[in-house]
Order: structure tokens, then sequence, then C-alpha cells
RNA sequence: CGCGGGGUAGAGCAGUUGGCAGCUCGGCAGGCCCAUAACCUGCAGGUCGUGGGUUCAAAUCCCACCCCCGCAA
């Protein structure tokens, strides 16, 4: 049947996800079934909440399921698999049953980054640039043949969140433009040079933590590769409140600040700076536990009289 | 009923033995200066989140509700 309308079960859960389920849906592609996870109790008050890829399913009047069933996929008969940001992995028995397998969008150059946080890996490690990389999916993470790939500059003031957005977008084109020169088998898949594939860690909350010991320029990678999650926090004592946790936003490199050594910090004016390994960092913006995102100018207003020392 | 912080001038904050509502910044007017984000003088700007209660008197104590945020997931 159908170079012209495959069936179509597509896999995905969170925002990463809608910008290539829209555009999808946009071009008339016959999407049997959108598999997404569970609900999970979500904020505050642990509220159940769907994925913000079945919103947007349920929106568009598509059907969902939340589990991986295999006698309910086998019966749809699909022709093709697209897994962007699913989250679970996906048995090879599952797999098998697609006529031209399963296509991954991965936002990293793979073989570099592989794994779960390639976006703020890739600004934490200070690169110019990264990919989206469309992949067809076999049985290890990350490490099927490569289809397609999209490059994309890391600019300076690039942030998790936008660049996350960006390779979003650029990988559902992408993907939108590869479907049907791959559909009709005009496409060569290329295996990825296993011995230089690299791997990233899920992040943990304390990942944010910052360590004043490292150089000014790794502390700024770091602001904007967890923003904004985890986010980037330090300890600090006021004379006031006791310690409390503050979250640093944004902060530029600054030159070293004499006679002071790694976490001491100066106020001057309207800048806030703290002394690193190396340099200093000039902190931009910022927000303490349990108040919104201040600027440093408004900080110093506020707080600046009341603060002792970070930790 | 997961834990916790908060709502006071345009902004960020202080202000509980209940007793005239404050600080820094910003705004406006004027001054100084070659000049300035500097400095000096003056002015404006508040239903202290909302609704009840206690009291001679409530930002402050009690009750209910609304909103914002941190943790956790």
């Amino acid at each position: 049947m159908k170079d012209k309308n495959p069936k179509i079960i597509f896999f995905g859960s969170p925002e990463f996800a809608l910008p290539t389920l829209k555009l999808l849906v946009q071009k008339k592609y016959n999407i049997a079934l959108v598999i997404t996870q569970a609900d999970q109790p979500i904020g505050r008050k642990q509220i159940l909440t769907p994925t913000a890829v079945k919103i947007l399913a349920k929106k568009l009047n598509l059907s969902v399921s939340c589990e991986l069933n295999f006698e309910k996929i086998k019966k749809l008969k699909p022709d093709l698999g697209i897994v962007v940001a699913y989250g679970k992995f996906i048995p090879k028995e599952i797999m098998d049953l697609f006529t031209f397998g399963v296509l991954n969008l991965h936002p990293s150059a793979l073989p570099k980054y592989r794994g779960p946080s390639p976006i703020q890996t890739a600004i934490l490690n200070g690169d110019k640039k990264t990919a989206v990389t469309l992949i067809k999916l076999d049985q290890q993470m990350d490490h099927g043949p490569i289809i397609g790939t999209k490059s994309v500059k890391i600019k300076e003031n690039e942030t998790a969140e936008t660049l996350h957005n960006k390779l979003a977008e650029l990988g559902a084109v992408l993907l939108l433009k590869i479907l049907p020169d791959y559909l009709a088998g005009k496409i060569k898949t290329v295996p990825q040079k296993h011995q230089q594939a690299s791997y990233t860690k899920l992040l943990a909350r304390n990942d944010g933590k910052i360590q004043w010991q490292k150089k000014a320029e790794e502390i700024a990678y770091q602001l904007r590769a967890f923003y904004p999650w985890p986010g980037s926090f330090t300890e600090v004592n006021f004379k006031n409140l006791g310690t409390k946790r503050v979250k640093i936003i944004s902060g530029d490199v600054s030159p070293s600040l004499k006679g002071l050594v790694a976490g001491d910090f100066k106020i001057d004016k309207n800048n806030f700076l703290v002394q690193c390994g190396q340099n200093s960092l000039n902190i931009k913006k910022l927000q303490l536990a349990g108040k919104k995102e201040i600027i440093v100018a408004e900080f110093i207003r506020g707080y600046g009289k009341n603060i002792e020392s970070l930790k």
C-alpha cells in the first residue's frame, strides 16, 4: 500500500515531541495511534497530569494509549514507528511489527552524547555546535544507523531551554523532509562510528549545586546548561534569614577579585561578584527559595546588607 | 490532605511586648558640575492580598478564602 499514507504509530511524551507530532498531522500522515507514558503526579499538589503529547494528541483527536501492548499494536499492522523522547525502552518484538521499522529523533550529533541529557551536556561542555539526528532504532540505546542529521550552532547566550526548542523544531522538519524518501527506499542508512560514542548521564537535582572552586567559565556554562532544569544553586547565609538556597539564573565571567578565594563574594554598587577557582562570576539574575526571579540590582537593594557568606 | 516560604509605594525588601507605615532603587521638580549611572534639596506615590473576628486601637493576634514561589515527584 501506501507509500503515500503509511500507518504510523507515534511514541513520545514531553514537549520535545510536540513539533514532530504537529507537523506529521499537518502533513496529513496517518497517525493510527499515539503511545505515551502514563499520567504522572506532578506539581505542588501532586495532581495526576497527562504528558504533553497526550494533551496534544487528544486535542487533535488522535487515539492515545499509555501502554506498550503487543497484541494491540500487532492488530493495527503498523507500517512505521516514530519515537521522539518517549522515555521508555521499546522491546524487539514490538519493533519487529513495523514494516518500515522504527525511527528515532535524538537531540545530539550521534554518536556523540547518547543517553538522557544530550542538550544540557553539549552546553555544559562549551560546545559551539550540536545537532539533531534521525536514526533507525535498534536494540541498544541511541545506537542505530543514521538516516539524517541537521546541525545547529550553539549561541553565546543559549540555554538548554532555547536549544531544546530549536532542536525540537529542527528535528520535526528533518524527519518530515526525509520521510518520503525513506519510505520510498531511497535512503541509505549509515552505521554510527561506535568507537567514537560518548554518553550522557541522567541529571539529578543535586547536580545543580555550584562548585565555586571551578573556573568561572565552566560555571557560566553550567548556568546555561541547567536552565531551567535542574537549575544552578548555592547556599547563602543571611544575617536576618539564616541559610537559604539561592538559584543563580544567569551570570557572566569577570576578572578575578584581588585577595579573595573561591566562594568569597563582593558587592560593588549594582554588581554581585563571586570569586571562582579562576576568574569570577558576575551574577545577573537570581532567585531565592520561595521568591520570584529577580535581577541582581533588586537583589542587592533588598538583601545586599544581609548577605554573610556563600557555600 | 506530601513538606515549606511569601503577598507592605512603580521595583526589591524592613517592620509581632498591637500604638502616627519605613529603607534602598525608580519617577517628578530643582540644585551642583565641562559632564555623569555620581552628589545635594524637595515632591508625589499605600484599600499593608480578600472577607470576617478580637480590641479604645490590628500590617502585627484569631478564623476562612484567593494568588505567587521553593522543595519533593
